[in-house]
DNA sequence: ATTATTTAACTGGTATGATCAGCTGACCAA
DNA sequence: TTGGTCAGCTGATCATACCAGTTAAATAAT
């Protein structure tokens, strides 16, 4: 089912050495081997193995000194938001539980004030565009369609908050979103089926009321908190294990 | 009063053409040159320029594409929180005052809900950590030092969360807060200075009182959010610029 | 003339192999 | 013991090939 886009080599070493670092098989503190070494070992070129340290350094994985050996750096403690999607999905395309409920919570915590930074500074101009968006989820009940709709809405509404910040945010939060988007679908189907709050919602940040469209954001994001928390809270007495069904990272 | 700390060619390869993109010197969808003719033009090696090149893609600052020309990709579409320190001070060193306004906003959220987890999932433990410190605020007046405190009392915060999301999303934000140290040292005293309420929110979360943390904690960050938006709007009318003080990124 | 195809000249990706530069520890001399 | 020297690690940089996709211009077929 996977495209047939090509991996670089330097790509695959990245993945590769991330995984190891992510799922401590290298654990903090450890001591890459040296990049003559690892090149040989993995038979590829040294460049190829220098591109893909590179790339770790700037994901803060690892911590490199000239004249020195380069060591796993602990990305609990340094990492940014970046990390989330190598976090999120384990290696078998599994979610990891821990990680979801923390984006649940996250995004519980943003969503009121994005929606009511929208409602100050973006206002009617933010609401022409969620208009359309609220029209087209009522006329559909197609799970997948509503999920695709719900997120261009979000999109918007942190779009119109003129927050650069959370814009960055809501980027970093998509990005582990996208990539357990088919997993989502089903579970979070109570939210996407919330046209009526969402429509509410547009119509308070199109008014500018602040406070209503914070109230009704948190109402409708709860929806799916609950959903997937209730979710998660099921697989986790099920299997015993610590991550739940399977999804593929295409989209689109 | 800086280290002697040596920057590495690709290193200052990749900082110039960050520089250059989030600036908007080269706009997004503007073809970089190809790395021959930048290696050439910069006078460095091709794989100095690849390096930096890694790290730009990495950042998601641009795209490449085997075979075609390399091109800047629309980083408020696609940039994660990572790019926050590099958005928040200009060449200059000085700050952005529309993306401090924006971490404000952020850190406002976040502050209540990391609070509350913390007493939910930290409790005692994570109180014992934070008692010493209030402790050591309460008998201290040097800013620097208080901030200093300040900031270890939320980093323990954070941790007592249990929340790997909030972590990062905590990283994210240290990143550009400790770029900016220096400049908010006596902007936000007031909050420093605030140690009655960090006691009680110690209590809260220690009681395992969330509600009682989350109020205490939006309370004590509202201080901060406050007179940074004061100082942000004074520094709006009078230098009508868009840019306040200046910092170095030193510290420790 | 238009369309399809080839091809040449880009682009980035990989490979060798050498040299420069910083760190570390073993060794030797004061 | 103290201090310096030096050999042998490490990463950083370089030069020069060649491989592998992309693109557009030149060419051939319609």
């Amino acid at each position: 089912m996977d495209s047939i886009q090509k991996i670089s080599i330097s790509e695959q070493v990245y993945l590769q050495l991330r995984e190891r670092i992510l799922k401590k098989v290298l654990p903090v503190g450890t001591e890459l081997p040296s990049e003559r070494e690892l090149s040989e070992t993995l038979g590829v070129n040294r460049g190829a193995v220098r591109e893909a340290i590179k790339r770790l350094q700037q994901a803060r994985l690892v911590r490199v000194r000239h004249g020195g050996a380069t060591q796993v750096e602990n990305f609990e403690a340094e990492g940014g938001l970046e990390l989330l999607p190598s976090l999120m999905m384990n290696n078998k395309g599994q979610l990891d539980l821990e990680v979801a409920r923390g984006i649940v919570a996250l995004r519980e915590a943003l969503a009121p004030v994005v929606a009511g930074q929208a409602a100050l500074n973006g206002g009617r101009s933010v609401a022409n565009f969620l208009g359309p968006i609220v029209e087209r989820m009522q006329t559909t009940s197609k799970p997948e369609s509503l999920q695709e709709l719900a997120f261009q809405f979000w999109a918007h509404v942190v779009q119109g908050s003129g927050n650069v910040v959370f814009k960055l945010a809501f980027n970093s939060m998509n990005q582990t979103y996208l990539a357990a988007w088919h997993t989502l679908t089903s579970v979070m189907q109570e939210e996407f089926r919330d046209v009526d709050t969402l429509s509410q919602l547009a119509q308070a940040i199109g008014a500018g009321e602040q406070r209503r469209a914070e109230v009704l954001a948190r109402q409708h994001v709860e929806l799916g908190s609950r959903a997937l928390n209730a979710a998660l809270a099921k697989s986790e007495t099920n299997h015993a294990g610590n991550s739940i069904g399977s999804a593929d990272s295409e989209r689109c």
